[in-house]
DNA sequence: TGTACATCAGTGAACGCGCGTTCACTGATGTAC
DNA sequence: TGTACATCAGTGAACGCGCGTTCACTGATGTAC
């Protein structure tokens, strides 16, 4: 049953992409060959034609997994200009549709302390990742040096990463819509210059 | 070889104490019932004369991690008063020695994902102290209304979380402590005033 | 272009291994009198 | 307080199970002539 070389090539991707959804829904450690095999439509048993061990895979996932990442909050930026484009980027990042679909989502936020742990590729992978996410973030902060755009949107990154994975983990989700929305109005609203936008009556808990 | 009841008592905590810190450094699903065990200087065969199951110890070992967690960031932050205390909390949270050594860190930021897919015991541990720490900060930041307070306070724990996990999966040191730096910078730097701090040449990374 | 053979993508059974859990056993501790 | 017996903390072997990995096999694809 030998199949093209475009089929395997396929297949290939197909896994990956497979891969990449299944360990930022469960984790890598708590996923196994047959899951992303089986969400490949394959038997567990052809997965070494394409790789050679689950670490290299685990490699190639999060490299996917950044990639679409990327993309995604590239595109909703890209959608408006400047400082508008860097708000619907961070509106996406802390929806709550990102927050219940992980699988889709951003690893760095799925995977987190996961990923710390993983081999130098994986962690290469996921560090390339977060600098492109630090660069479109900044070009959406106009004011100031770059530098110091550069740094906010560091910042803007590491709270959105935090924000996410903790909405994850509250089990109120009165709570966790409040942790996604406090953020946002953090990221969005206040800036260099200080000046602040009107929130009033948002709370932080039920 | 019975053990006295006050020995036993302590046997068990031990192997909390092991357990929280074995979850912390390796994640709680690459942990195993042996490591912890050994670490708290037993064989794994004992394990069901104190716990039902990995998953009631997991439940106890977070709750466990989260108490250290908030005592740690609630006695930096009292040994000086307001927001002196606030940044010494910071600042330990972000320092080098907390990134690593996450066996005695906070467990939000070591755990981070892998408590989103917790049951439900485990996450409302998680939870109890995700709110406890956001209420040391606000002890901290006595501008502006209480609700203002609380929520600052709220976005600084996601971005102490978020930054900390970033900087342990970052792969290069130099980034790493510029993800810590800014972060303290932000927090600590800009207020509700917004008033800002003078931070220059503070490079964004190598 | 057609034929003969080598290749290899994918299947499904099997490998050793470590997992969480159970169990028979031990002997010091706790309890009853 | 002393003795006899029950309890149970901790050990170490064993359980079934699913893991990552290997392998014999299949038959369509690719290659050589």
């Amino acid at each position: 049953m030998r199949k093209s070389r475009i089929e395997a090539a396929k297949t290939r991707e197909r896994i990956v992409t497979a891969a990449a959804a299944e360990f930022r829904q469960h984790g890598i450690a708590a996923t196994g060959l047959a899951d992303f095999m089986k969400a490949a439509g394959l038997t567990h048993g052809g997965f070494y034609r394409h790789f050679e061990s689950k670490d290299q895979l685990v490699a190639e996932a999060c490299s996917a997994a950044v990639a679409m990442m990327n993309e995604r909050v590239a595109s909703s930026a890209s959608r408006k200009r400047g400082r508008k484009g860097l708000e619907a980027a961070v509106a996406d990042y802390l929806s709550a549709e990102h927050r219940d679909n992980p699988g889709d989502g951003c690893p760095l936020a799925a995977l987190g302390a996961e990923l710390a742990r993983a081999d130098t590729k994986t962690r290469a992978a996921a560090t390339a990742g977060f600098l492109k996410l630090v660069d479109v973030l900044a070009g959406g902060l106009d004011d100031g040096t770059p530098d110091e755009a550069r740094r906010q949107a560091m910042v803007a990154a590491l709270t959105l990463i935090g924000a996410l994975t903790v909405s994850r983990v509250v089990t109120d989700k009165a709570l966790s819509n409040a942790v996604l929305r406090n953020a946002e109005d953090s990221i969005t609203g206040s800036q260099s210059t200080g000046r602040k936008k009107a929130k009033k009556g948002r709370l932080t808990r039920e």
